[in-house]
DNA sequence: ACGTTGGTCGCAAACGGTTTCAGACTTTCG
DNA sequence: CGAAAGTCTGAAACCGTTTGCGACCAACGT
């Protein structure tokens, strides 16, 4: 049986009392004692039960974190980040799947509302409505979307696009798309938008080819369209709908970025092992989680008050091989 | 604040001791009574504090996972199993990802060890006999390698070895290089072993090539190597050393399977997505997450004398387009 | 010499549940 | 109709920790 702090008050000669004092609260007592209760302590392998210092405390030491899909790599490295700050803040995680569905998304926060102090909530898909209810009881902090005003951190997905969008524009590209990602997604709506904003800006063409699911299925599907469009480039909402395309093209003998070039989005890691290793705006997603975490837990120490509630990263274009300069005459119509 | 079970005893007119039975066995008490208690817990929103059975229980319904590292596809799903697999069974699971370094993964069974009733350990890399001391405090079982007596779950390595030899030699291959992972992994050294055995049975020559890191670059660097051995065949340690191959033969612009043919091992998401579709052993991710969970929560209910200790899954080779038959002359030496 | 500090430390009451034990209330049977 | 047996229920102890309050002691100022 694992020593409780009783144990180490009697082989200390204290009572609990001293004990606790003298592992949490270290000036209150005589320095004498205090090397007496950590020889003790150290001596029996003595760690407090965090159960039981929660439940008068209040504060578990616990985080949870709700993600859509973990073998999807953008979240796997946010994982990675959210688990890292914690650790060094010496909380533990809780993590949780939702498998996409949104539905599971509201048991999960019920679930593991009690046992932490906080929670993050990835929820692309779920409406902000939704959103606004879950989670009362808990202080909950949003990532990668904004809903009402509900603390979250975010990166700047306009500011990417319009990176993006300049960097075709300089390439001589007039006529660029977008392959959409999911009709619901936050993240899908906030990149559609900044690429709005800069083509107006910028003078190009933006042709918007259909919704499709952020995975490489989705980017195979949609890269006929593409090309039948007569854009001499294309931006994808996801690096995963980008290496999609990419393979679709490739099997169909075009070439890249000679024909069409292709952007994407999120900067995952096999990004960089494609052919030719794709262009895209990288999100700092690790840097996300341990800010995720750091805004959570600033809430929770200083209250509601303190600093400001949102916080939003930087993104940055990633270049690549597949951005090239536009072709001569652009392959409008049916290329091929 | 939240409700405790006070306030529901109040609220249904009975004492805490009653409102407690009800909830949890039933079968205990008055059904009149029992209506009235779950009446006022559902009117009350009134969810039991975990961490405060668990102080007198001893059972926190919490299960602990570490994993080498999130980001890698592999243990990507099967974490998903693993939650999948809790959930379903009404636990939560705490996640550490101990960033490849076996230093940090006795801190985290310590520091998890009080908060968890079992733990899952994924440590493809730690010499056996720090295994062995690691957790004595809480019940453990391995996951992906085996360790002494500890309790594990593992998949057929030694038999999917053979189920890829088998192949490549029915296709012609008769020199076949095996690029070997790290040389500390238990679960490259079962695959190294069954591709031995299984190659002197059949007859083919085996070429050990170097010890390489599990990623796409081990798998870049480790081409030319291949190549040079004068085999007409590769079998990867990893999916991941595999594209690397597949990406590097590309750039020098050796065809597969023409001139050479790979194989992977894993059958991770994106493997299928390469050019062309890798050939790969598929290991069952999900289902060893969920095993090991079965395994852990069997351990817990039933004592250790309960059912076997290890269960194995099988892998199945699954066939794609980066294995054919051997080209007539083997391109031994420069081949260029 | 004596109250007043100020610094240490122990006692005991929480925190929110579960479980033992015994009492109260039924029911059944002689 | 009374006692024995059985069924429900409540009081209280307990899990391991923190913390308010008071006791004790040395030093200090007057």
């Amino acid at each position: 049986m694992a020593p409780t702090i009783r144990d180490v008050a009697r082989a200390a000669g204290v009572s609990q009392a001293t004990v606790s004092r003298a592992l949490s609260m270290p000036d209150l007592v005589r320095p004498a004692t205090r090397a007496r209760v950590e020889a003790a302590a150290r001596e029996l392998g003595y760690r407090p039960n965090r159960a039981a210092r929660g439940l008068i405390t209040g504060r578990t030491g616990n985080l949870g974190l709700i993600v859509p899909d973990l073998a999807n790599p953008f979240f796997a490295a946010v994982v990675k980040g959210v688990q890292a700050a914690a650790r060094a803040a010496d909380h533990s995680v809780f993590i949780a799947d939702t498998d996409e569905e949104a539905s599971a998304e509201a048991d999960l926060v019920r679930a593991l509302a009690k046992q932490v102090d906080g929670l993050i909530l990835c929820s692309p898909r779920a409406p902000d409505e939704e959103l606004a209810s879950v989670g009362a009881d808990t202080t909950v902090v949003l990532m990668n979307r904004v809903a009402g005003d509900r603390p979250s951190v975010t990166v700047d997905n306009a500011d990417g696009m319009r990176q993006a969008l300049e960097h075709l524009a300089a390439l001589g590209h007039r006529r660029v798309a977008f392959v959409a990602g999911p009709r619901t997604s936050w993240s899908n709506a906030q990149r559609e938008e900044g690429l709005h904003r800069s083509a107006e800006a910028g003078g190009v063409d933006l042709v918007h080819v259909g919704h499709f699911p952020p995975q490489f299925e989705g980017g195979v599907a949609a890269a006929d369209l593409v090309v039948a469009s007569g854009a001499t480039a294309v931006i994808a909402y996801n690096d995963l709908v980008a290496l999609g395309l990419l393979s679709r093209l490739g099997v169909r003998g075009i070439p890249v970025p000679d024909a069409i070039s292709v952007v994407g989005c999120d900067d995952i890691g096999m990004s960089a092992m494609s052919h030719p290793a794709l262009t895209t705006v990288s999100v700092p997603k690790r840097a996300a989680g341990r800010a995720t975490v750091g805004l959570l837990l600033s809430l929770l120490n200083a209250g509601p008050d303190a600093g400001p509630m949102h916080r939003e990263l930087p993104t940055q274009l990633i270049v690549r091989g597949t951005t090239g300069v536009a072709p001569i005459s652009p392959t409008k119509g049916s290329s091929r």
